[in-house]
DNA sequence: CAGCGTCTGTGACAATGTCACCAAACCCAG
DNA sequence: CTGGGTTTGGTGACATTGTCACAGACGCTG
């Protein structure tokens, strides 16, 4: 099923109506609290899992984060009948599943370590890495990257504007050039 | 195979020799940052699944956390091959194993919400609630109890200073007597 | 009983998060 | 094309949290 960007497909309470299978495009899947402040816990791309819907499916629980469509995507759910008869039966299926549970799991724990144990600094250089990949600037609003780390947009306004004065990035409105790579990839990578 | 409290099961960078079940006792699993400070990510009691030693297994990857045998322990560890294969034959076990994989990535998930989203007053309530269990007390040192919330040693002995000045708690060296338990749980709960 | 190690408390300061406010840029409708 | 509304970003003041250094209390062992 086609589903444009912006679509709430899940949200914290919701019963799981199957498991959902990403075929093209991205969910975002995030945790909000009380106050407004939310964090990024891990988007899924096609191979990925979700690991909310895996949970909902495996212990009968509701959803406890949000799932929005940050791209159009294309989505398969599958019944939670067939998921069970897939994982018993389907080999592959379950290789590929335990797998992609496992990476997630992997991407958890250094989101973990990132909010626990590294600075301001230290996360957004490595969210900008991420988000970049191999272009050299990437295309986000000081928000957005405060969710990504986990903290607020005026934090992340100073930190960027601090990366600026000593020439590691060049901010415009929404668009960010990572102009000293090799800087961010140094400071990205201090804890490791 | 017996072991010991205290023992050092795995390092990061170690390479997994097999799935680690736990029969009794208790495995804490933590992540260490360069400056010292550390964040407990989960305990692995009987019934409960090590993610680490999962991860490694099924994405052939080395440790990437540390894992202690906080009390003495009954261990067994399942070679990997032995694994796989009661993955796919042993339905029932396969279950047991889906749904604490499950169970341990909510926990994941509310460590993460807690550490990004949470005052320390909220953390330190709910790590003491959760660490008493049904008992009135709980026996830790503020090293420890910063260890439990990701935050720093200091900042756990204000933060019970605060709650012991408000009523709700009485301080001990190593022993922490919850006196004001209902006043604790509202503070746990407030984000819910 | 003394000494050493562990644990705890606190002050000063740095880093981070919150709140309020304001300005600039962008977009859309008329 | 212009104006108004919305979105985005910057900043100051302040609160909370984390770091560092230091000192004192407690417990254990010889």
């Amino acid at each position: 099923m086609q589903v444009p960007q912006g679509t709430v497909l899940f949200r914290p309470e919701d019963a799981c109506q199957g498991f959902v299978v990403v075929h093209s495009g991205t969910i975002k899947v995030t945790l909000t609290a009380e106050n407004g402040r939310e964090i990024v816990l891990y988007r899924v791309r096609p191979g990925e899992v979700c690991l909310q819907t895996f949970g909902c499916l495996v212990n009968h629980t509701t959803y406890s984060a949000e799932g929005v469509a940050e791209t159009d995507c294309a989505l398969e759910v599958v019944p939670a009948a067939e998921f069970e008869r897939l994982v018993a039966s389907d080999s592959a299926f379950r290789s590929r599943l335990f797998g992609a549970v496992a990476a997630r799991f992997a991407d958890l724990e250094r989101l973990v370590e990132d909010v626990a144990l590294s600075s301001v600094a230290e996360r957004l250089a490595r969210a900008l890495l991420r988000l970049a990949g191999t272009s050299a600037a990437v295309d986000a609003t000081h928000e957005a990257l405060a969710s990504e780390i986990g903290s607020a947009r005026e934090v992340v306004s100073r930190q960027l504007g601090a990366f600026a004065r000593d020439g590691l990035i060049e901010v415009t409105r929404g668009h960010i050039a990572l102009t000293g790579r090799a800087r961010l990839e140094a400071l990205a990578h201090q804890a490791d």
